[in-house]
DNA sequence: CAGTTGACAGTCC
DNA sequence: GGGACTGCCAACT
């Protein structure tokens, strides 16, 4: 047998991005993960290498249910993650929940920053199982 | 082939 | 409770 004169040149299947697609794909409306946890999940600490995927495949799966370990959703993904929080019923932390209905311009409306809302992981993390 | 970057995490101050 | 530094892993230049 000969040879193989074709160097396969066809990319796997099943790459990390995949796996890290299939997992963030895996989270149930509601809940949320950290990058860490997606990493855990892989066998890999690369947390890093996660957000990495979701930047360039992300856009495949619902990336707004993957979030940092301080609560915090995607850097740059602020509002667009709060749109999807909001309309998911995700446990959310503003300081003090006071309804969804705020009335008015409130929401988007932080004192401390653009957007200084934190997810409550305590309730919101997810583990596949 | 090596250095740099990046939708991070964990620990120390 | 928040800010700064280091560590890790994968893809890009």
């Amino acid at each position: 047998m000969p040879d193989r004169g074709m160097p396969d040149s066809s990319p796997p299947p099943l790459d990390f991005g995949g796996a890290v697609l299939m997992v963030v794909d895996g989270i149930p409306p509601g809940r949320v993960m950290t990058y860490g946890d997606v990493a855990a999940e892989l066998g890999s600490r690369g947390a890093r290498a996660v957000g990495r995927v979701m930047a360039t495949e992300g856009s495949s799966v619902p990336w707004w249910r993957v979030v940092r370990a301080d609560g915090r959703p995607p850097a740059g993904h602020e509002v667009e993650a709060l749109a999807h929080y909001r309309a998911e019923r995700t446990p959310l932390r503003r300081g003090d929940e006071r309804g969804v209905d705020d009335g008015g311009a409130a929401g988007l409306d932080d004192r401390h920053g653009p957007h200084a809302y934190r997810l409550d992981l305590g309730a919101a993390r997810w583990s596949p199982s």
